[in-house]
RNA sequence: GGGGGGUUUCCCGAGCGGUCAAAGGGGUCAGACUGUAAAUCUGAUGGCAAUGCCUUCGCAGGUUCGAAUCCUGCACCCCCCA
């Protein structure tokens, strides 16, 4: 499926599941899918010198528009050669459009049908978000994905709150759709709907008849038991069209990506394993290390074996000090490894369903995530 | 030698007759974190057979129904005058 200078090959579907190995061309690469976008909403992977990102083998990054536009300024970007340039990462970026900061920051948030208007968390200063705005500052900050802007609300929620934010979301993905004009940025829709299935595959018929490059299910992982989320996977996305990349928006957790991926999600976004990582956890194949415990005071052991990243360089003795001590490094080591997992993890995904064997793949890698889960209960527990 | 100030729970430090196992901060321990207002936030932190009991506010006595708080003595620390 070619949309102007964007085009999605679907390269294999695995034989026992919906798992998908597909490639998203941008003007900025090629993206080979499943994957995963670190965040970058200040145009910095928080921690991670631009060398460090794309030694964790991340193909693109995901910016926020609202929060770029607020500072330093969309144009400000622009002026400066655009967000490649500005930020120095010369692969795909695609940027959020604000949506979900109608969600995250609710309290400085009003919602009116032209538009958002929000009141700066920075310094009150009061800005509004059109559909057409959104775009607007997302062509200005040139990133090879922009999102439509859409009206999230936390989960789970009166139905009537939920179909008037869907029903919004549709009609503010036509404005969107409208008001773009550059021919080198892809602009994806989102699929709204709450967890009320019926409304959500309703949503995807609104924007596939809109026929955008791509499409997100958004509004998930705001509230809502993981069960629930799958139960809406399960009925959204084969509501979408198979021959454009999905997009599953703020997930998530390891389990739930490889949850994803087998009912069809092919590209995920999470701020997890750099806010958790900055914050002391890291992921393994174990399950999660909370390293500031006492456990690992003398543990000589790197966090995970296999792993190439530089903070398995390291005892985890040595990333508990850093953290305890407050040494900056600590955050930033973590950081690395966390996204290292989270890519190595997709990189295994991919292999795993060209091979068909993506759902033995999933079954393992949920074990071992277990294990450390029953072993904490087991420590926790009475004796 | 004379005068003044001080000694509080792991640390700093508030309390100056009951509502005090004792504010606040630090430290420590544990938890949370899902399109980033987050290198942030929450909880626990004397002991225990625990909607109660026991021990604790330099030490020893005393006053009082009741003392970390008042009195006496002692120990140690700081400041000023000799």
């Amino acid at each position: 499926m070619a949309h102007g200078s964007f085009r999605f090959t679907l390269l294999h579907t695995d034989a026992h599941c919906r798992a998908r190995r597909s490639r998203f061309h941008t003007p900025h690469g090629a993206v080979e899918l499943p994957t995963f976008m670190p965040v970058a909403t200040l145009a910095s992977v928080k921690g991670l010198q631009i060398d460090a990102i794309r030694a964790t083998g991340t193909q693109m990054v995901l910016g926020n528009a609202y929060h770029l536009a607020l500072r330093p300024g969309e144009k400000v970007v622009e002026n400066l050669g655009g967000l490649h340039r500005f930020m120095g990462w010369h692969g795909p970026i695609l940027t959020d459009s604000g949506g979900f900061q109608i969600f995250s920051l609710a309290q400085c948030t009003r919602i009116t049908e032209s538009h958002a208007t929000f009141r700066s968390h920075i310094d009150g200063h009061e800005l509004q978000v059109s559909p057409e705005r959104a775009v607007e500052i997302q062509e200005s900050l040139g990133s090879d994905i922009a999102m439509v802007l859409d009206h999230v609300v936390a989960l789970p929620n009166e139905s009537d709150v939920v179909r008037e934010a869907t029903e919004r979301s549709v009609r503010w993905a036509r404005r969107c759709r409208d008001a773009a004009r550059r021919e080198d940025q892809a602009l994806f829709g989102i699929v709204q709907g709450g967890l009320d299935p019926e409304l959500r595959q309703w949503c995807a018929e609104q924007l596939t008849e809109l026929d955008m490059p791509g499409y997100a299910v958004g509004g998930l992982s705001v509230g809502e038991p993981p069960a629930e989320m799958y139960r809406i996977l399960d009925a959204t996305v084969p509501a979408l069209p198979a021959d454009r990349p999905r997009y599953l928006m703020g997930v998530g957790r390891p389990q739930d990506l490889l949850e994803a991926i087998r009912r069809g999600i092919d590209l995920f976004d999470c701020v997890m394993p750099t806010r958790n990582g900055r914050n002391a956890l890291a992921f393994t194949d174990q399950g999660p290390l909370r390293l500031r415990n006492l456990q690992y005071q003398h543990d000589d052991r790197p966090l995970e074996t296999t792993c190439p990243c530089p903070a398995c360089r390291h005892s985890r003795a040595y990333l508990r000090h850093l953290f305890v001590s407050r040494e900056m490094l600590g955050p930033i080591l973590l950081s690395l490894h966390n996204v290292t997992y989270y890519q190595r993890l997709m990189t295994d995904a991919r292999q795993a369903i060209v091979e068909d064997r993506f759902e033995s793949f999933y079954a393992r890698k949920m074990q071992g995530w277990q294990s450390v889960a029953t072993t904490c209960a087991k420590q926790r527990g009475p004796a």
